[in-house]
RNA sequence: GGAGAGGUGGCAGAGUGGUCGAAUGCGGCGGUCUCGAAAACCGUUGUCCGGGGUAACUCGGAUCGAGAGUUCAAAUCUCUCCCUCUCCGCCA
């Protein structure tokens, strides 16, 4: 969330900033309900100090063996006025609070202003390939080799859920670990294996609570939430503590199963793999020192877009404009894979800083050599990279024209040097 | 799931109604000593909210797992919840 000092002192700013992310909110509200606060605090501050000092006198009373009684006697008073007043106050910081949850982040200077047509391509990698023939889609070719049994899926748990066979299934487990392999041995990152499910306050801190709750699944009988992302239970590993200046940046990955309601997407790509409920994902999260957050960005995106070069997907980089980010972020990058088949451009990664707005709601600070605070770190994270997509790139680039899938050969070592899924 | 014990500052750990924001130890920071370091010694050392000040700072409030209650007064008493540990049960 943003800082309510920051916003009471640059309330200009953010309401650009909010106008730019196409959200309204009445910020002119929050603020009049914030100087109402103050000011009832400072009356209620007066009152508190007074009777620290009444007891103080009783104490002493006390102790000097005297009567207190005409003290006690006058405190009654005011500790009833006090309680009188303190319900309001308390009353207000939730509404604050409230408020406060539901407003978005602001969009670094550097984020284009507009909707979706504004985000811009800065960079793109590869070639489409060339096909003598006509290029199948995933589906098809799924079907056809028998490695993903779509129909059972749905007989299992429902439409859009998917249950991977032999080969295909094995191709998974292989993008999934070479994903892994890359990012420990290469890009530095730390392996995790976080809970897939967890409480109302991971999911608030990094802003899926309480905004996307319709979007979650929710285990009604223990109030726990099934991950979205890998974001969410690796960012909360460092919620509520305080980190040492010197142990910044650091760096983590996962590999996790991720769970998406997806209401309200249906008959909307949601053919095949491209939009399904289930799915796995690496997932990239840093925290770092706030004074650098926008180097970090760059080498996070360098980092995901590395899988797509080592697999020889094409792909292509999108800027976000500020009306097409997320709830949370401040700026944003999307890579989207080419794939062949469906003749489409498919988002298979996202990477996002959100400076201090996760850390402020997760309460993810740190200190100085000298064990002083500092501030909230920058959070940021990024698919490293999301599955089904780049399973749908690699089925439908890498076909043949009998119709099987060459095995990208950095996977292969992972394969037991399998070359090529073929019908069996 | 049942029975018991417990959650206090960065950490360890005292404190069972009245100057307790909290002893003590460790750690951190600054200093003395030293060519330098270690040891020893001295000093210092939480966070949040609000008022005042350009600022260093200063004043007030809050904070002993979370929330509610009793009281003039709560770390301390009562209730609810969460978490940890030990034993029993169940189980991959």
């Amino acid at each position: 969330m943003l800082d309510l000092k920051f916003i009471r002192e640059n309330p200009q700013k953010v309401k650009d900033g909010l106008a730019a992310k196409r959200v309204s909110v009445d910020l002119d509200g929050l603020l009049q309900l914030d100087l109402r606060r103050r000011q009832l605090i400072v009356k209620i501050d007066e009152l508190k100090a007074k009777k620290n000092a009444a007891n103080n006198d009783i104490s002493r009373l006390i102790k000097d063996k005297q009567d207190p009684k005409s003290t006690i006697a006058s405190m009654k008073g005011i500790a009833a006025e006090i309680d009188a007043l303190e319900p309001q106050v308390k009353l207000m910081d939730e509404q604050i609070q409230n408020i406060l949850l539901a407003i978005p982040n602001i969009p670094h200077d550097s984020v284009p202003r507009g909707g979706v047509e504004a985000n811009q391509v800065i960079a793109s990698w590869g070639e489409a390939p060339a096909f003598a023939f006509k290029p199948k889609t995933h589906i098809e070719i799924a079907e056809d080799l028998d490695i993903i049994d779509f129909k059972r899926g749905t007989k299992l748990s429902g439409s859009n859920f998917i249950l991977y066979k032999g080969q295909g299934a094995r191709l998974e487990r292989a993008l999934y670990n070479f994903m892994l392999e890359v990012h420990t041995t290469q890009h530095g990152y730390v392996e995790m294996s976080p809970p897939v499910v967890v409480n109302a306050a991971s999911m608030t801190a990094t802003g899926q609570l309480p905004k996307m709750k319709e979007d979650m699944y929710h285990l009604q009988a223990d109030d726990l939430y099934l991950i979205p992302t890998a974001e969410v239970p690796v960012t909360n590993i460092h919620r509520d503590e305080m980190l040492n200046e010197e142990e910044l940046p650091l760096y983590y990955t996962a590999y996790t199963t991720c769970f998406r309601r997806e209401a309200g997407s249906y008959g909307k790509d949601t053919r095949g793999l491209v939009r399904i409920h289930q799915f796995d994902k690496v997932e990239l999260v840093k925290f770092v020192d706030p004074s650098n957050s926008y180097q970090e960005l760059e080498s996070l995106l360098g980092n995901a877009c590395r899988i797509f070069e080592l697999l020889k997907i094409p792909y292509r980089v999108l800027m976000l404009a500020s009306g097409d980010l997320s709830f949370a972020a401040a700026k944003c990058y999307d890579i989207e894979v080419y794939a062949a088949g469906l003749d489409k451009w498919l988002e298979a990664s996202s990477c996002s800083n959100f400076e201090d707005f996760q850390a402020r709601r997760g309460n993810i600070s740190y200190k100085g050599k000298d064990g002083k605070k500092k501030g909230f770190v920058h959070t940021l994270n990024g698919s490293g990279v999301a599955l089904p997509r780049t399973m749908i790139a690699i089925l439908e680039n890498y076909q043949t024209p009998d119709g099987d899938v060459l095995v990208p050969e950095a996977l292969r070592p992972l394969m037991g040097g399998q070359e090529r899924i073929t019908h069996r």
